[in-house]
DNA sequence: AACAATATATAGAGTTTCTATATAAAGAAT
DNA sequence: ATTCTTTATATAGAAACTCTATATATTGTT
């Protein structure tokens, strides 16, 4: 995959995926895996920066959860704030994939 | 227009616009602009160095045109080499676009 | 007991794109 | 004629995003 036309829809991903339901970083690269058929393939070292990334500017919610004397994972809930980012975000997928639409078929 | 989501679209629409005849920088910019109704809006500081970059690695290749005694421009001709990145670099697009359709059907 | 898989984290590097700046030719306006 | 705007190309430096490499610790499997 063409890892140059990848760049920027890491958020989108996870904003899209967080409104299921919350989801640890772990469970959130393999479900990006197995949903895309590995077209989406993330290393940890690229989603948790983008995670931290995402909580800081306030679009995510990082809890630490799980019963007591079991595994704790850090599960990440959408906040009102990264709701309104996502739907922005979906727009403007929309808008550049209706974009570059436009262009390929111009040059067809 | 969310920048992040732009990333990684610029060569593509630069190999699909020069696959139509060659063009010059800033013929590329304008036509860009125009054709996406303002979405793209690239400045030249953005885009020539990205010309230079295809060109070196052999995407295209540029020339300076123009009769004599009118202004010379820089044409950027699709190369065979570039013919087939672009082939690569629509199949990667649709690959991505079908990817993260699939992941926000899901989400549904 | 050893190994593989799960789970989170950060440092540093590499790429891509943007902002700012520079230069110069051509056309329009006064 | 001179000034201003548009056309046209170019580069330096900054900012942003993602990747590779590495570290640590827990849990499950053989």
């Amino acid at each position: 995959m063409d890892s140059e036309l990848i760049k920027g829809t890491l958020s989108l991903i996870i904003l899209s995926l967080l409104s299921r339901r919350p989801m640890y970083g772990y469970e959130i690269v393999t479900t990006v895996k197995e949903e895309t058929d590995g077209v989406f393939e993330w290393k940890a070292g690229s989603l948790y920066p983008s995670l931290h990334k995402l909580e800081k500017s306030g679009m995510i919610r990082g809890e630490w959860e799980g019963e007591p004397d079991t595994r704790q994972r850090k599960y990440y809930h959408l906040t009102d704030s990264g709701r309104s980012a996502l739907d922005e975000k979906e727009a403007s997928w929309e808008q550049l994939q209706r974009a570059i639409a436009q262009i390929m078929e111009n040059s067809k």
